[in-house]
DNA sequence: CGTCGAATTGATGTCATTCAACTACAGTGG
DNA sequence: CCACTGTAGTTGAATGACATCAATTCGACG
């Protein structure tokens, strides 16, 4: 987990991110630069664990990186999978500074950009688009969310796997079979059995 | 579903809520008086029907709201269930402007408060309070959404009934059976057995 | 080559669904 | 006032989906 110091920031997934999605310009990223570092980040390190305050909001430039947490049973279930150009946090342990109920972590080498809990708020006073670009994100995660909650109460495990074959296209030869599992809310040899019946259509 | 006229306001639920959690003034509140009404909505009034875009904020002030959604399938399940002193919109329709997916109805002779789609914005800026406030509800509804993601992954259908008894302690024998079944994602002869089983207890 | 974890496969069990029958009750019209 | 109807809820038996447990295979890595 080395900060790192990057060439080219102007190249960077984030570079773009910012300021094709989020609305602000190079300048105005400059003018961020203390609010946000790169760091490498080696497989399986964690970014955060169950029981700390999360202190930064994930940025996943290059990698794979998954939310995960412990029911009380003591199973490990995959919140999140967030593989390039995507964004990972405890929300409301960032928000309301409580500790997290949450583990954050890599499952591969990866580049991830730690954004300062304090840099949504500066950008926002830099730039008011980026200020509805944050409330969007809010309210598509929302949506999201919702769409999830859809498919867990009205479909079968088998159109489950097939809905995130469609979300997630190129990053699922990525992910170890048993964390997909894990995200839909099976078992590993419930999936394995869901594979083979595609595989013979 | 008639527009009628509060002779209190200050005694109204709503207006409670807006002052005591999100921050606003009485003298705020009058100053909204074009962006939110009072309606009477009689048993079994759709205040929002798939297709429609949604235009208001639902703020029940007496009675019980939900919303429900037709899957794939043609079935109908219930997302969310509002009883006094809760919000209910979709969220997705009213900020992007697109056709709604989801119903929202009485099940009980209600009064709602209809939330200009404005409002939230007028409100913010007579009060920055105010607009913590709306952020806050933001961040703890992708919270909760959070929490019954979990609770569908690794919940029993017993389980889940037991936490809805917590969640709705006293709304519960308002709610037809067969309604709190589809929210929890199981058939209502389903939740009938659990029922029995935890009578037998 | 041996080890370890991931993935597959089979046998069996559990939980919830489905379908059907039955009860209870509320509303309607004669 | 009573029969008629429709809806919610309960109950039972059969079925289906997924879990669990155990055995085996596969592949990566030291």
């Amino acid at each position: 987990m080395k900060k790192i110091f990057i060439e080219n920031l102007e190249q960077t997934r984030f570079f773009s991110y910012m300021i094709n999605k989020g609305g602000l310009t190079p300048e105005n990223l400059y003018q961020l630069r203390d609010y946000f570092h790169f760091r490498s980040v080696p497989t399986n390190s964690y970014l955060l664990q169950a029981g700390e305050i999360c202190r930064y909001i994930f940025f996943v430039e290059e990698g794979l990186l998954i939310n995960q947490t412990l029911n009380e049973k003591g199973q490990e279930r995959i919140i999140h999978i967030a593989p390039e150009n995507w964004i990972l946090t405890d929300r409301s342990s960032l928000y309301f500074s409580e500790p997290s109920e949450f583990f954050i972590k890599s499952i591969e080498d990866s580049i991830v950009v730690y954004l300062h809990e304090d840099y949504n708020r500066h950008a926002t006073e830099l730039s008011s688009v980026y200020g509805c670009f944050v409330n969007d994100s809010l309210q598509r995660n929302i949506y999201t969310q919702e769409k999830r909650i859809q498919s867990l109460l009205s479909m079968t495990a088998k159109e489950r796997y097939l809905a995130f074959l469609e979300r997630y296209p190129d990053t699922t030869q990525r992910i170890p079979q048993w964390m997909i599992a894990s995200y839909l809310g099976i078992t590993p040899e419930s999936l394995s059995r869901v594979r083979r019946e595609i595989a013979g259509e």
